[in-house]
DNA sequence: AGCACGCCGACT
DNA sequence: GTCGGCGTGCTC
């Protein structure tokens, strides 16, 4: 037994402390442990043991050893100093990340329900026992399980999965958000023998732990989970799967900012583990490895379930005076009247985004944060996306007194209320994230999708989460009722963004039927991205996508650091931030550039100032020892709060 | 992060 | 005269 123990906390302050350990029960690396930090009792993790005594300071005892078997071991140890050296947090909040409890982690509700056929009824396609064997057998480390909607890629993932259980080593199969995928659960129950542990946000402290040890003593070798779930402590890891590669909810967006893609990849070095991505809409970035050969594709072209892919046809809006053109509207009765049923989709919630004067452009907008605020009719006000804010409606402008005051574009609630004017007679229910924030939410998206599936709903509304995964056989049409929302965002992704949301929401139709079609409403028909969208032609996008990247020197060109400064104090800030940039400029060579600083897009948020700094470099590795070292050294006054986030996703 | 110390303004 | 605001610094 050591005499000492080196602790780290789950603070942002990257020191370890050093403690003397216990005589009897004595901490050991990878075990918890509480002690006093300052006037605090707090839990920290023990990332060493010695015998050496300090000298600079006097080490206190440890109060006592949280646990009797350890917690972490050398590779998730391994992971965490890597995580944290990444993203550039200490080592304790990396650790932290890890076996999250308490706070919850804040994901968008996705669905995925899949349905999962029986395992009676399967015959594998030639395709998919292809992939299956490249996967098990090819010595390529990392694999990319290409597949349009409907292809199978799920059954290539369990039958992966089950050869690897079989050899008597662990699976992490990681899912955008697993809050609402309880039926992908109960189906690898009941497909596997082995025990499987199910790892998400909701869980208590105490099931997440009960769930860690059950990994931990192989009963559960199958682990179930979203983006934390890349940490499961398994020690004979075979294989990783990574489910709608794509998804944004695999990046965190808290400290510490890491993606579960780049940790896998990480692991599955460290471990020798097998990597499977898959997606039928891959990130652009995961294309251009492919591309380069560093990561090996496997296709999946043919849609299963006697489906085949819909037939697409783009709507000209700007010859249109409603919310549903006339093409749209003929198209849900031909399939009313087949007996067949509707999607309508529209990436937005509320009543209308903007609500403006067409006299002066004058636009409502949160007096907290810069960004327009959205009308909910249900609660008849004005609300602040981000920080909450809520005001009521205004009928006279109060830049120009114009009575010519109100919305452009339009949501969810507004089309409720215009379909079920158009058709009065059918059945129309609306599914977005306004409806499942409500207390019964469960039983209410339960309810809701077996009505759906029954047919007694003609038609469902909903957002981003009809996009993915909801498969129902009696679905032909699908309406996207604004396709070129988001293609205007200030960000170079908008378009991946939007291309793959149109040909998730485009995959939902004809599943199950030759005749799927599809409406793709959009006021810019001529648009690139709509039109291969439309065509779901994935590698003329990708392609042309990637030359623009390039052109514009953008991720996965280069890559990019950004720096957040938040403050209520402008002024001070604008000084700190001025100088934190000259010093960058000096230690940067030419690989790297500084752009800004500049007022983030949304400028204020609470009350504070945001103003950023991007660094975009070609060479990361060394665009990333500048940043840090600087950060490090340079002494920022407490009133100013540094966001870092090393390839950040959204730029707002 | 959180907690204490410390130094300036406005209150019984 | 004190109460309390928050800015600064430190935690083994």
């Amino acid at each position: 037994m050591d005499n000492f123990l080196q602790v780290v906390f789950n603070i942002p302050v990257k020191a370890t402390y050093t403690y003397k350990n216990l005589e009897d029960n004595p901490g050991k690396v990878g075990y918890r442990v509480e002690a006093m930090l300052g006037r605090r009792k707090l839990i920290g993790f023990v990332t060493k043991t010695t015998n050496v005594e300090p000298t600079e300071f006097k080490a206190n005892p440890i109060l006592r050893v949280v646990d009797k078997e350890p917690l972490f071991n050398s590779i998730l140890l391994e992971l965490a100093n890597w995580v944290a050296d990444f993203t550039m947090c200490s080592v304790g909040e990396a650790l932290g990340a890890m076996l999250p409890g308490g706070k919850r982690e804040k994901g968008l509700p996705a669905s995925s329900i899949e349905e999962i056929p029986d395992p009676k009824d399967i015959t594998l396609s030639t395709e998919q026992e292809v992939a299956i064997t490249a996967i098990l057998n090819d010595k390529n480390p990392i694999f990319y399980l290409f597949g349009i909607t409907g292809s199978g890629k799920t059954e290539v993932f369990l039958q992966a999965a089950k050869e690897v259980l079989n050899r008597g080593e662990s699976v992490i199969y990681l899912v955008p958000e697993i809050s609402l995928t309880h039926q992908v659960v109960d189906t690898l129950k009941s497909r596997f023998t082995q025990g499987v542990a199910v790892l998400h946000s909701h869980l208590t402290p105490s099931q997440r732990l009960t769930e860690w040890r059950r990994i931990q003593s192989g009963e559960a070798p199958l682990i179930i989970g979203a983006r934390s779930a890349i940490f499961a402590p398994c020690d004979k890891l075979g294989l990783i799967i990574i489910d709608e590669e794509h998804e944004n909810s695999y990046k965190s967006s808290n400290t510490p900012r890491y993606s579960a893609r780049q940790v896998a990849m990480k692991r599955a070095r460290l471990q020798g583990s097998k990597l499977v991505l898959g997606s039928a809409t891959p990130s652009v970035e995961s294309w251009k490895l492919m591309d380069d050969g560093k990561i090996k594709r496997l296709n999946l072209t043919k849609r299963l379930s006697g489906g085949a892919m819909p037939k697409s046809t783009i709507v000209d809006m700007r010859h249109e005076d409603g919310v549903l053109s006339k093409t749209l509207i003929k198209k849900i009765e031909e399939a009313y009247n087949q007996g067949r049923q509707t999607i309508l989709f529209l990436n937005r919630r509320g009543f209308s985004y903007f609500f403006h004067c067409n006299s002066c452009g004058y636009e409502m907008v949160c007096k907290n944060c810069s960004v327009s605020l959205t009308y909910h009719k249900n609660k008849n006000r004005m609300v602040c996306h981000y920080c909450g804010y809520q005001a009521y409606p205004i009928s006279v402008c109060p830049e120009c007194n114009s009575l010519d005051i109100g919305s452009t574009g339009f949501g969810v609630e507004h089309i409720e209320e215009e379909v079920g004017k158009i058709f009065p007679s059918l059945n129309i229910k609306r599914l977005d994230s306004d409806v499942l924030n409500q207390k019964n939410s469960k039983t209410l998206l339960k309810d809701t999708l077996n009505d759906f599936k029954n047919k007694k709903i003609d038609i469902l509304l909903g957002t981003q989460m009809v996009a993915r995964g909801l498969n129902f056989p009696g679905v032909k049409l699908v309406g996207i009722i604004m396709a070129d929302t988001g293609l205007k965002m200030p960000d170079f992704r908008a378009a991946e963004r939007s291309f793959g949301l149109i040909v998730q929401v485009s995959g939902r139709a004809g599943r199950y039927a030759p005749d799927g079609e599809v409406v793709i409403q959009t006021f810019m028909p001529q648009n690139r991205t709509i039109n291969l969208a439309a065509k779901s032609d994935i590698n003329s996008f990708y392609t042309s996508e990637l030359e623009d990247r390039k052109l514009l020197e953008f991720p996965p060109y280069t890559r990019m650091i950004r720096l957040v400064f938040r403050s209520k104090r402008l002024g001070e800030m604008l000084k700190v931030i001025d100088s934190f940039e000259k010093e960058l400029t000096r230690g940067i060579d030419n690989s790297t550039e500084i752009l800004g600083p500049s007022e983030c897009p949304i400028s204020v948020i609470a009350g504070s100032y945001r103003h950023q700094i991007l660094i975009r470099t070609t060479n990361l590795n060394s665009a990333h020892s500048v940043t840090y070292s600087l950060l490090q050294r340079s002494k920022i006054p407490a009133y100013i709060y540094i966001e870092v986030d090393v390839d950040p996703i959204s730029l707002l």
